[in-house]
DNA sequence: GTGCTATGAATGAAGG
DNA sequence: CCTTCATTCATAGCAC
């Protein structure tokens, strides 16, 4: 049951316990990312796995976490474009900015990865992908009423020093246990 | 090679700035929130924050803080479940994590389970946790009090559907104290 | 075998 | 409450 051989990308470590992305799926968050994609919606990441999953095994929370630490490290980078690790001394060999798959970079040759065409689920993926970013997002968030409610707590907390103060002005009761 | 964080308390990596909450406080924590807590009241958190100073330093803030995290994230984590239809690949298990704390309990599949950071604080807590757990996790003299608040709070509980059959294990942490 | 880098995963903290 | 940012932990993969 090679399910992951049908790419080429080798899943060779991806026994269990943590994704591993397919060279596919890689392109195609990244390719979304580049379009402007930055914080997918619920629905987004639903639709995003989905599509993503012909490609291999993969999960919501996967889409989740990848735009999450994609958009992270990429703002880190940038402000990371001086100073570096510093051990690049000798070797010109800088790392990579600005957002190319460094893990498909990284991936050998990929003997198998050029595709000159395209597989069809990653055809029918762009065409989806348009909608995806044409399409707007719609706050309609309007808890209205829990939000006073928490509002008037989280005032609580903050006239407690909960919050802001940084340190809890009434420090320990003398509970001891024991 | 900070082997010496002989701080005792904190676990590695918590130099200092953000809290990081020990095994223990983690452990109090998530027994109250199976127990049908999710938004303690500001005197709530005064109280288990005073109680989980005898495990490490900590603020009202981080009490406060996590519970409202780990609630969202709970709830999140149900929402994602829907990622993948579930290869089946092999075995077809999925990795569902609802509540994995990272800190103790993170020894999940560590082949050699190889704790070197375990220290010796750590296993007195352990003992220790035990006689604490038995212990009522308020004050005697809130006894009537904190039964009371409690009593109404789980009720609200019960009606938004979060203490839900089936999904929180039947532990009852209010009868400590009752 | 050891070390580093890139990256997936987790969670504390804060904003709205 | 819901969303997002920031920091950290843990692991895969490659280089030395």
């Amino acid at each position: 049951m090679d399910e992951g051989d049908r790419f080429g990308t080798a899943r060779v470590g991806a026994k269990c316990g943590r994704w591993n992305p397919t060279a596919e799926q890689v392109k195609v968050l990244t390719d979304l990312f580049r379009s402007g994609l930055r914080t997918p919606s619920t629905d987004q990441i639903q639709t995003i796995s989905s599509h993503l999953s012909s490609f291999g095994k993969i999960e919501s929370k996967n889409v989740f976490y990848w735009f999450q630490n994609h958009k992270a490290r990429e703002r880190h980078h940038k402000k990371r474009r001086r100073g570096g690790p510093g051990p690049g001394a000798g070797g010109g060999e800088d790392h990579l900015l600005l957002l190319p798959d460094k893990r498909g970079a990284r991936t050998r040759s990929l003997p198998s990865n050029d595709d000159s065409r395209k597989s069809e689920q990653e055809v029918m993926w762009e065409e989806r992908q348009r909608e995806i970013e044409t399409l707007e997002l719609f706050p309609l968030k309007s808890y209205d009423l829990a939000a006073e409610k928490w509002r008037s707590m989280r005032n609580e907390c903050k006239e407690a020093g909960f919050l802001e103060a940084g340190m809890d002005p009434p420090l320990d009761l003398s509970l001891r246990f024991l």
